[in-house]
RNA sequence: GGGCGAAUAGCUCAGUUGGUCAGAGCGCCCGCCUUACACGCGGGAUGUCGGGGGUUCGAGUCCCUCUUCGCCCACCA
């Protein structure tokens, strides 16, 4: 009757079992059960980060994918209607960088191939390589509804996308803006605020004298790390405050290596504490100039172009030297320094680290660009998201993120959402060059092709949106919306729990809060669980640069995609990264794997020892039949479960929390639950030193024993809890424990019966006699205290000994 | 410049509201191929819970401070 080999198979076993779930369709969501549509089951949705549409799998995916998957399976097995989104992002910046390269190995640049042509090389490139990572999460064993996979760029999405961009202009949140924003040289497009990520650098701060227009021996001596923007001044700036300099405000100085006369102004931007107390005004370089250039009605000259070379663009006619045109802007910079000196103009250099802004991308230097460019205005999203968690409707775990993500939301910036990109949604916007005023506007959810002013012809904005723009609405668009009659939106919005890493809290998660509220009116989800990052032994970020990554499949090859979960599950903490050796896999996934091997002979045991004939249900058992060992092991059992289930705490917010917002946390509960590697450790604590250490040792001679009323009593107990077991460990080990479950003797089951669809076990109360299990722990205690004085004698294990027990009292 | 987190056995880490909390896995030592499992079984050693101070009857667990790492945010030119 023995089916099972000696050692367990991952390879052989995950892809049978990965196939029959698929088969069955497991995974597949049923949105007529949601109770929101009138169905008998509590929905439970988590929608997938979308990996890049070009990503491989890493190990980053592979951790956050099989935390996703545990809380599916387990939401699943609670009886809820479980839906698990995927689907990837086109990724615009990321993707079109990815093509380009391939185009610079043809020596070839996307505007030699023109923009029709490399978006559909692109199409191209996608749909040959992309998507690979959806592939590569069966083979870790996500249960994700694959029948809902979804696209950013796919023709329903992006359609989300110009509704989402067309509402929020109508209620004036989107709009156009002329101001200086992050460029990216090479990239050649605008970033946002987030894409802009600041690296600390050693740099120098050069001091340079601007002596006064009609006192040349008189100079006022300025700071600046970024001596090549000197070209665009337009002014000098002090602090009206400032007693130094109050008198030369309205006087002009000369602009060095320029020679032209630019006026000393007073702001109260220039610190009179810092360097000199005056700073150089370059509005069309520096963000914050810009805003004392448009203060002051400054003109805004522009003097680096946009791959960041020296060059006279807007307004700056004259500025730039002859020689210094098209000179890379850090080699101008150099030669600039030293016209400088030989003109004695340079007072001073001294190191001066500071923060720099460099392309999230490509890490290149960014350029702060006076442009035009669409943005978002923010204030009025964010306030509702502030108050989701100020409020408790949305809890952020580890909750120390909450403040985080607070602070960040009372200070927002306006979105900028415009990227002189060709892979991406096209703006949705219109101009008409004929219409008086020219350049009318026309904002609009379908594509227009005539003028509806003068019925001229239009063109559409060449700009594409970011690639957050179309991931903000992810919970909104993969479930239908703006189709407000979409069944799927109405069975699964709001979502349930998102599952991502804490660099993405502003790119998107906050973001997604804003949408929820903006075009639902309900937040997405209502817990947000921030997991760790996966590092090396000396705690470096494991990434393809450093080349200290683990390839989760190599992981599922040699031990099997339970272990590798197991692995990641069991050893991180809420919110801590995990640590995992890329040098040593054995010593980083042997626990899983030795766990599952584990389970497997305990499996062997049952199935080779229960015998042929149908297990009956326990509860058909006569409870006086029950032995002190069957009570102390169903009572650990019960521990077990509730232990689980407090690690994992509550499905959802549970009902009828306080007004005003039906839907929020109780505090009690705010910070409960999603202990992932507690409540694994508990499964196995119980599987491994209780099941299997002891409960099963006591089972071997009734099992071979005459007494066959004894006999059915342990064979339908040891049953009963592992089952039990299996069902604990399922969303962790989804692979072994369905793999044992299918083969367990249990009567009148039916025959398409899957673990992965079977209830969790309920903790339920003592009902075999606590008692008993009471003094199953008193005969543990002496067993326990004869081996250690076996062992303390050195007594081999072969020698019998008598032993006398003495009760307390005589 | 703000804010946050971490420092517990050789290694990776658990320790929710202060009172069996000094633990797990790996590693190490001793003994075992005991008919499910040597990817295993039984036994064992190891930590002044980063330093210092304080609150308390009692503190890894609360407060202050110092040190060392790490993260986030930030317009000081």
């Amino acid at each position: 009757m023995l089916d099972l080999p000696d050692r367990y198979d991952p390879a052989a076993t995950e892809a049978e079992i990965y196939a029959r779930w698929l088969a069955h369709g497991c995974f597949t969501a049923d949105a007529a059960r949601s109770t929101r549509v009138g169905g008998a089951a509590e929905p439970f949705t988590i929608v997938m980060p979308p990996p890049n549409v070009t990503a491989i799998l890493h190990v980053g995916h592979g951790l956050n994918n099989t935390v996703q998957d545990v809380l599916v399976r387990w939401a699943r097995m609670r009886g809820s209607d479980a839906l698990w989104v995927p689907g990837t992002d086109h990724a615009g910046i990321a993707t079109q960088n990815v093509v380009e390269k391939l185009l610079a190995q043809e020596g070839r640049t996307r505007f030699d191939v023109g923009r029709a042509a490399f978006v559909q090389r692109t199409e191209q490139f996608v749909e040959q390589t992309g998507g690979v990572i959806l592939q590569q999460l069966r083979a870790i064993g996500a249960s994700a509804d694959w029948t809902r996979t979804r696209y950013t760029l796919s023709p329903d999405l992006s359609r989300a996308v110009r509704e989402a961009f067309v509402r929020l202009y109508e209620r004036g949140l989107v709009y156009r803006g002329h101001r200086v924003i992050h460029w990216c040289p090479r990239c050649l497009t605008s970033l946002s605020d987030e894409e802009a990520e600041f690296t600390d650098e050693p740099g120098q701060l050069y001091q340079i004298a601007y002596p006064l227009s009609d006192e040349p021996a008189r100079a006022l001596v300025v700071a600046t790390t970024r001596p090549e923007t000197m070209l665009g001044d337009v002014a000098l700036a002090v602090n009206p405050a400032d007693a130094r300099y109050r008198e030369l405000v309205g006087r002009t100085v000369r602009l060095p290596i320029v020679g032209i006369d630019i006026p000393i102004i007073a702001d109260e931007y220039a610190d009179p504490a810092f360097g000199t107390g005056v700073v150089k005004i370059t509005p069309a370089h520096d963000a914050n100039d810009f805003e004392v250039g448009r203060r002051h009605h400054l003109p805004m000259p522009v003097v680096i172009d946009a791959q960041g070379a020296m060059a006279e663009e807007q307004e700056a006619a004259g500025r730039v030297p002859p020689d210094l045109h098209g000179v890379d802007r850090f080699a101008a910079r150099e030669q600039i320094v030293e016209r400088l000196r030989a003109s004695g103009a340079l007072v001073r250099v001294e190191q001066h680290p500071h923060a720099v802004r460099h392309c999230y991308r490509c890490d290149t230097v960014v350029e702060p660009r006076l442009s035009d460019q669409w943005f978002v205005k923010m204030a009025p999203l964010a306030e509702p998201a502030l108050q989701a968690v100020r409020g408790g409707t949305v809890r952020i775990l580890p909750e120390r993120w909450e403040a985080v993500y607070v602070n960040w939301l009372e200070n927002i910036r306006d979105w900028n959402i415009s990227r002189q990109l060709w892979w991406g949604h096209r703006v949705p916007v219109w101009y008409c060059d004929d219409c008086d005023p020219p350049q009318q506007v026309i904002v609009s959810r379908e594509d227009v092709t005539r003028c509806p002013y003068c019925d001229g012809p239009v063109r559409q904005d060449e700009d594409v949106l970011d690639t957050w723009f179309s991931s903000w609405l992810w919970p909104l668009s993969t479930l239908g919306w703006p189709d407000a009659e979409a069944r799927d939106l109405a069975a699964f919005y709001p979502t349930d729990v998102l599952v991502t890493a804490p660099e993405i809290l502003f790119f998107w998660v906050s973001r997604m809060i804003m949408a929820g509220y903006a075009f639902m009116g309900r937040a997405p989800y209502h817990t947000v669980y921030l997991h760790g990052t996966a590092r090396d032994t000396q705690h470096r970020k494991m990434s393809k640069s450093l080349g200290n990554g683990i390839d989760p499949l190599d992981v599922v090859r040699l031990y099997g995609a339970d272990a590798l979960r197991w692995t990641l599950v069991a050893g991180m903490g809420l919110g801590t990264d995990v640590i995992l050796d890329p040098a040593d896999l054995e010593k980083s996934f042997a626990p899983g794997r030795n766990f599952v091997t584990k389970l497997w002979n305990i499996g062997r045991f049952l199935l080779s020892n229960l015998g042929d004939a149908p297990v009956q249900p326990l509860a058909t058992v006569e409870p006086a039949l029950l032995s002190r060992a069957d009570a102390w092991i169903l009572e650990r059992l019960r521990l077990a479960v509730a232990e689980c289930d407090a690690a994992l705490g509550p499905l959802r917010p549970t009902a009828a929390a306080a007004p005003p917002d039906l839907h929020a946390w109780r505090p009690d509960e705010r910070v409960a639950g999603m202990r992932l590697n507690e409540y694994a450790e508990t499964a196995r604590r119980f599987v491994w030193n209780e099941l299997a250490d002891w409960y099963l040792e006591t089972t071997k001679g009734r099992l071979a024993g005459t007494n066959a009323a004894d006999r059915e009593a342990a064979r339908a107990v040891l049953v009963h809890v592992f089952d039990g077991a299996l069902r604990l460990l399922h969303p962790v080990v989804p692979f072994i424990t369905e793999a044992l479950w299918q083969r367990l003797p249990i009567a009148g089951r039916a025959p398409d019966s899957f673990l992965i669809r079977a209830p969790w076990p309920a903790p339920g109360v003592p009902a075999h006699g606590p008692r008993e299990a009471e003094e199953f722990d008193i005969v543990r205690a002496a067993v326990l205290a004869i081996r250690q004085i076996r062992g303390d004698y050195n007594l081999p294990p072969g020698r019998t000994i008598d032993v006398v027990i003495v009760s307390p009292d005589g």
